[in-house]
Parts: C-alpha cells; structure tokens; sequence
DNA sequence: AGCCAATAAGCAATATAGTTGCATTACAAT
DNA sequence: ATTGTAATGCAACTATATTGCTTATTGGCT
C-alpha cells in the first residue's frame, strides 16, 4: 500500500511474531491499492509459495485481531481484506462493483461521517463505522 | 415495519403478482423492526406456513430486484433483509453486534452522508451507500 | 367449465466461503 | 540436543446460498 510500511514493523508493533507466511499475507494484502477477498489473497500466495488455504484465513484473522488489517464486507458473499487504517491511512469508503466484484478504496473525505453525536447516545459499544458504495464500476459500464 | 405499508399495494406498486409466498415473505420482512437474514425468515415462515427455503432465497430475490427490500450485509456471513427506503421509510444506518447477530436500524439523523459531490466526480454508477456500525450491543455488554 | 401457456414453488444436488479438530512441523529457550 | 509452545497443514465439516429440473398454480382464452 505505502512505501511508509515496513510489514515486519508492522507484526512487531502489534505484538505478534513474525513468520514467513504471515509477513507474505500482509506484504499481498498491503501491496495492493485495493481490498482483496481471502480467496483471492490464497490464489496470489500459491503462484509464488507453498501455503495452505486455511493458514492464510487464520493469519487474516489474527492480522484482523491485532488491529493491522481491516475486514470489508461487501454486497457479495466474501469479505475483502485491506490494511487497517493508521498514521499514514486514514479510514475511508469504499466501492464495490456487483458486476465484477471489484472493491475500490474512495478518498477519505468523499463520504464523511460523524459519529460523536451517536456515541454519545448509543447504548452499545461501537467499534467501527463502515462506509460502502455499491453499484458498477466504470469499467463494467463501458462493457453493457 | 409500518401501518403506511399495504404489502399487497407495495406488491403491485412495482408490478409484480401477488402470490401467496410473496405476501408471507413480505410480511415477515416489514412487521419487524429490523432487519432478518434469509433463515430467520424463513424459520419464522416454517413455523405457520409449509414453504421451501430455495423459494424463499428466490422470493427476497425479486424484492430485492423490485427495490421494495432492501438486502444489508453485515460483519457476519449471511445477508439480512429490511423494507426498502421509500416515502415513509428513511434511508438509515444499522447497527451490528458482532456477539449476538442482532441487527437493528438507527435513526436516519445519526448519522449521514453527503453523497452529491462524490456523484459528481464517480466514474462509475452509484446504486447505494450503506453505512452499518459494528460492535456490541448493550444485552451482550450486560452479560460480560 | 376446461384447456393451455406461463410463471411460481418444490426438491435434490451442488457451489462457495469459511471453520474445526487433530496431526505435523518449526522455532525459541534451556 | 531436548523440550515445550506456537504455527502450519490436511481432511472433514458447517453454514449460506444457488442451480437445474420437476411439479403445481394461475390467468387468459375458447
């Protein structure tokens, strides 16, 4: 995602160990400009390493316990993962297309929320806000 | 949901025939306050009615398609159904416990989101922004 | 009313995404 | 080197949703 991320900091600043796989989970999921599905974060590892679906859904949950890699529903079936937001990452929408499944990362300021206002009043406790967009992307327009 | 909603009317508002199944599917979804995942309603359905599960996937299907339900995803695996935003009926956000399951709408006001000028500079189509809040609802706070 | 075509619903099988339990391997501390 | 702990692998399983095909229902026509 940012050339202000160095993964290996990035397990040792939560507290977690670093191994081989879970650095080669978060450098997939932190590369890429956009949410990718667990699926698709296995199909990228299996073409250059030897790992395990199930390893690679522990290790998203662990990355996603530890606060370092954020988990995105969509309107489809499988959640997407992108890293959380930080420093150097603002929270932000995202897109998604219900044609080709694509998710897109919006600016952060595109769609805003407050939620003070709520937190003062709920009666539960809140842990995240999630924004998402649905519709087609422009790719897909073009193709109908 | 509301005392506005004649659900055989909402049928045929959106030329669709009114069957049965439909009706029932219908009912389930707009006499409660928030929305359910397509087994819940399909539980409820089974207990007074004999109905299929693929017909009922099949039937929030077409509400969905109709635009007269809406389908939310949440933090959780399965999709749930509420009312679509209508005259009566607000757009609004929801809340998700991420223990119990339970989803429950917020009020419109709590939060919102302008989403004019994001429309203006999209390249995509927009159908939809959701916005659901994840954490804990106050019962499972109790019993921690 | 009775028949036909079209649509809806039912049923069984299958697909997809994610999870669990247990065995195996790797690794850090001694 | 040995041992204990944590990580990974493997196979089976669960939950949710979808498909293909059959059967039932409905509405229009004669």
């Amino acid at each position: 995602m940012c050339h202000h991320c160095n993964y290996q900091e990035l397990l040792t600043s939560v507290k977690l160990e670093t191994t081989e796989s879970r650095l080669r989970v978060l450098e997939v999921v932190g590369n890429n400009s956009f949410p990718l599905s667990a699926g698709d974060i296995y199909k990228t590892l299996e073409r250059s390493v030897s790992i395990n679906r199930v390893t690679v859904y522990r290790i998203l949950d662990l990355l996603v316990d530890h606060g370092i890699v954020e988990r995105l529903s969509t309107g489809g079936r499988s959640a997407y993962f992108g890293l959380a937001p930080n420093d150097y990452h603002q929270p932000h929408p995202h897109f998604y297309c219900k044609q080709c499944g694509q998710m897109d990362c919006l600016n952060p300021d595109s769609l805003t929320v407050k939620v003070e206002s709520l937190s003062k009043t709920f009666p539960g406790r809140i842990d995240k806000v999630e924004i998402r967009v649905d519709g087609i992307c422009k790719n897909c327009l073009k193709q109908n």
